[in-house]
DNA sequence: TAGAATCTCTACTGTTTCACTCAAGTTTAT
DNA sequence: ATAAACTTGAGTGAAACAGTAGAGATTCTA
């Protein structure tokens, strides 16, 4: 898994969005000030993940977005497959946009074994954290201070 | 991570020089032929993983590559960072590739904490995979028959 | 009901990366 | 001498990336 640009916005436009989790919708232009995120960029990004039934929006004056469901109910998985494409790190190993590579026997090649390894790594952290968590994450990093590992790794 | 054609080609040049370890060099040709890799591309790839030093050549008629060190020395980690940059899935969390993200508090950034989690869990199996391994890993897929798994994952 | 603020949809654009390809050179075994 | 190998640097077409732009549709408020 590589994060693009757009998708490392659509993680903090969601983040955004989970922290104001109700019934009020939030603005783009919030969303975009807040995280400095281009704003007609951010329109994008949010259309495409209303599109992925992960958002849901209100037009017109006083419109914006909100969660189309509970921030619990929302992987990291989800959302990165949906802008990014697979997870995995070749597309021989992904499920779900699985490709076959050029390699003479796939059923035996061993760099394909490791990246199934790996790929199973990244999913099995992905697919556990939602948004709700990471709202979690947030509130415990403004409160704790930080701790020496922050800066070493 | 996510690997390019271009890396998939290194592990896989990778990993006929460490079935052939030995005294003797193998030629671009045979790896091409043997991995069907275009010749002209994979002359790019083995002189760019030679500037790395992780591997050498020998030139002139009965020329050819071999591996610079032993293939238990020879990490899936050194072989990526070089080829790819970095493992991390963004590279705010990156030890060798680091640079700043645009988000507003990067020490308090909850993405990026679960980034961190994905980065460690890449790294270790990459860091702990040689190139040794992978041959012993080819070696047992060839006798072992195929498990259920493999048709499923 | 006019107007302004919002989302919607499509298209465009400049840059960079990707996956090669090509040409001309150097080295070395026979 | 020659041919088969590696070396080096440049070129190329297509796709992806990170936005930008414009015109339109919707809805709250005055």
């Amino acid at each position: 898994m590589k994060l693009s640009v757009r998708g490392e916005y659509a993680l903090r436009a969601l983040l955004v969005l989970g922290l104001n989790y109700g019934d009020h919708v939030v603005r783009i232009q919030t969303i975009s000030d807040d995280q400095k995120i281009p704003k007609r960029f951010l329109e994008q990004i949010l259309n495409d993940l209303k599109s992925a039934g992960i958002v849901e929006s209100k037009r017109g004056l006083a419109g914006g977005y909100r969660l189309a469901r509970h921030p619990r109910d929302i992987t990291l998985a989800a959302v990165v497959r949906h802008i990014e494409g697979a997870l995995a790190p070749v597309s021989c190993v992904s499920e779900r946009y699985y490709e076959k590579c050029s390699c003479p026997d796939e059923t035996r090649c061993p760099i394909r074994n490791v990246m199934k390894e790996v790929r199973e790594a990244v999913v099995k952290i992905v697919e556990r954290v939602t948004v709700a968590e990471l709202c979690e994450r947030a509130q415990r990093l403004k409160e704790e201070p930080l701790s020496a590992l922050d800066y070493i790794i």
